[in-house]
RNA sequence: GCGGGAGUAGCUCAGUUGGUAGAGCGUCAGCCUUCCAAGCUGAAUGUCGCCGGUUCGAACCCGGUCUCCCGCUCCA
């Protein structure tokens, strides 16, 4: 990271905890790793931004719907969609290399070398032998194959018990007894074998008996694929169509950083959209610039995007694509669109024996709908808006001030209404018309200090107006708007308030860019 | 997890060879009234990250620990 993008990654930390937007968790106790809490003005910029996405995939949407189920899911969701697979490793690092590799890869690793070995003596013999040479007879009676053999399936039992029985020590014994190296190095200089699982584990019920381990969900995907026919038949709905949903997920991060771009409790806003075989790769591309649409709507600036296509796959997907954003340490996942193939709602059926098909009446033919994922970072997306919204600007007088330039449309405060002194009755009508306001507005009001330094305050915390009522006031009923990115200032009625901000930042405007 | 750096008021940081903490900004109250911060007066706020050790005495020395930042590593 160059020093400058590093400083201002640090400065937009600071201004997130000094305006209310974001505090490290727990914080009085030192803190959590990797867990934030949102503050006052960082849980409104939270909401605006997920209201946003909900009234622009569901709202706006006939064949979209919502859905939030449940954190807590069913152990065997989490076997039938790989993750109890994919996010467990016995994990072991290289103390000279710091490499870190998966220690039954190690193994794994050694075993096939004892294998090449066997393949080597049953090349040389074929050779030696010619026509007449029984590889089976051979495997069967050769001593030093058979020494081989023996040692591998000895090796691999013992893994594979000391793995079942969680006895890492073991594992780490049976890689120095083998003397295997680290690969890169020739290091056998090991640290411990741990076992990592990137979902969170508890129980549910009481007593200790009766009790299941459960797993918090590491994405909210599956509540919406065991939901599917649940939805469909319910919503009476047609394909194609989507199931919305946003939520919490949990994810044991082995390595947590970067502020609130990787939590280990995090937001995700995902819609899964169902369709008919084949036609996946169609509605994959469209819902691509469709989202991309919608990040731009905000106007963060064109330049901050862009796509990255994944050339490694998941095993569930059949195409993969980022969304970037220009993040202060680097261009970054912001958003996935994925085809998921029918993998989960297939792997659902199999494990649970529930047939999760859909009958479709325009070709007369029942089957499995295949998916299009979109799936954003809400916490992402926060700080996508955050910390392009942070700006310091020079003012034609040289001067600088502090401006956080946030879509007006996600804005925690819409309007500060502020006297321009504290008296000649002057509060009192500031008073009112936030009385006229607060209905269809978050509005604050502040009295403290000279007009000028509580208009760069509301700039610092992204209040797109500043509504000053002064003595002309008190004759014409008038009041000065000020426009916190061009500092521009008008003077207006006051019954034309509502109609002057509801035209800036009402999510309508902003929607119809989508 | 490894290596490097750092933790003193809300923020940014001082703190001399160990002698029970300061500044600026901010906050609050009052004065002034002035449409683009930094006018005047006054006030509050810290067990100097935490635990232990050395010492008559530790923000400072030593050990441990926690947290944060950077790099590596990991990342359905």
């Amino acid at each position: 990271m160059a020093i400058l993008e590093e400083d201002k990654f640090k400065k937009v930390i600071a201004h997130a905890k000094e305006y209310g937007y974001v505090f490290p968790s727990s914080e009085i106790y030192d803190g959590l790793s990797a867990v934030y809490d949102y503050g006052q003005n960082g849980v409104e910029l939270k909401k605006n931004i997920r209201d946003y996405w909900w009234q622009a995939m569901v709202q706006m949407n006939e064949n979209i719907v919502g859905l939030d189920a449940a954190i807590f899911m069913h152990p065997t969701t989490w076997k039938a969609s790989g993750h109890v697979d994919a996010f467990n490793d016995p994990l072991i690092d290289n103390k000279d290399s710091k490499k870190r590799y998966r220690a039954d890869v190690l193994i794994e690793d050694y075993v096939a070398k004892i294998e090449d070995k066997i393949e080597k003596e049953v090349s040389k013999a074929a050779k030696r032998f010619g026509e007449s040479f029984d590889k089976a007879q051979f495997l069967a009676t050769n001593t030093r194959v058979i020494e081989y053999q023996a040692k591998a399936a000895a090796i691999l039992k013992r893994m594979g018990q000391s793995l079942a029985n969680e006895d890492l020590a073991d594992v780490k014994a049976l890689i120095e007894e083998l003397e295997i190296a680290c690969p890169l190095t020739g290091s056998r200089n090991w640290t411990e074998v741990k076992q990592f699982n990137l979902m969170f584990g508890t129980k549910i019920g009481a007593s200790a008996e009766n009790s299941v381990d459960l797993y918090l969900r590491p994405e909210t995907a599956q509540g919406i694929f065991v939901n599917f026919l649940n939805v469909q038949k319910s919503g009476r709905m047609k394909i194609p169509f989507g199931i919305a949903q946003t939520g919490k997920a949990f994810r044991n991060e082995i390595v947590a950083r970067q502020f609130i771009f990787r939590m280990r409790e995090f937001e995700q806003m995902e819609m899964q959209y169902f369709v008919r075989p084949g036609e996946e790769l169609q509605w994959y591309e469209s819902w691509k610039q469709r989202r991309l649409k919608w990040h731009l709507s905000l106007g963060l600036g064109a330049e901050n995007y862009r796509f990255h296509n994944h050339d490694k796959l998941a095993h569930y997907a059949n195409a993969a694509a980022d969304i970037e954003f220009k993040f202060p340490f680097g261009f970054k996942e912001l958003e996935g669109i994925h085809s998921r193939t029918n993998f989960d709602l297939s792997s659902h059926q199999k494990f649970s024996g529930k047939k999760l098909q859909y009958f479709d009446p325009e070709h007369n033919e029942s089957y499995v709908p295949f998916v299009v994922e979109t799936s954003v970072g809400l916490d992402r997306m926060f700080l996508a808006v955050f910390s392009t919204a942070l700006q310091d600007e020079t003012l034609e007088d040289g001067s600088m001030r502090t401006v956080l330039k946030l879509p007006a449309v996600l804005a925690p405060i819409k309007a500060a209404v502020l006297p321009l002194v504290k008296k000649d009755g002057l509060p009192e009508i500031a008073h009112k018309i936030i009385d006229t306001l607060k209905f269809d507005f978050n509005v604050v009001y502040d009295e403290k200090d000279a007009i000028g330094r509580r208009y760069r305050r509301q700039d610092a915390n992204g209040t797109p107006f500043c509504i000053t009522v002064d003595h002309d006031t008190l004759l014409d009923n008038t009041v000065t708007i000020r426009y916190r990115d061009s500092m521009q200032q008008e003077r207006v009625k006051i019954q034309d308030l509502i109609a002057l901000i509801s035209k800036e930042v009402l999510p309508k405007y902003w929607l119809e860019k989508c």
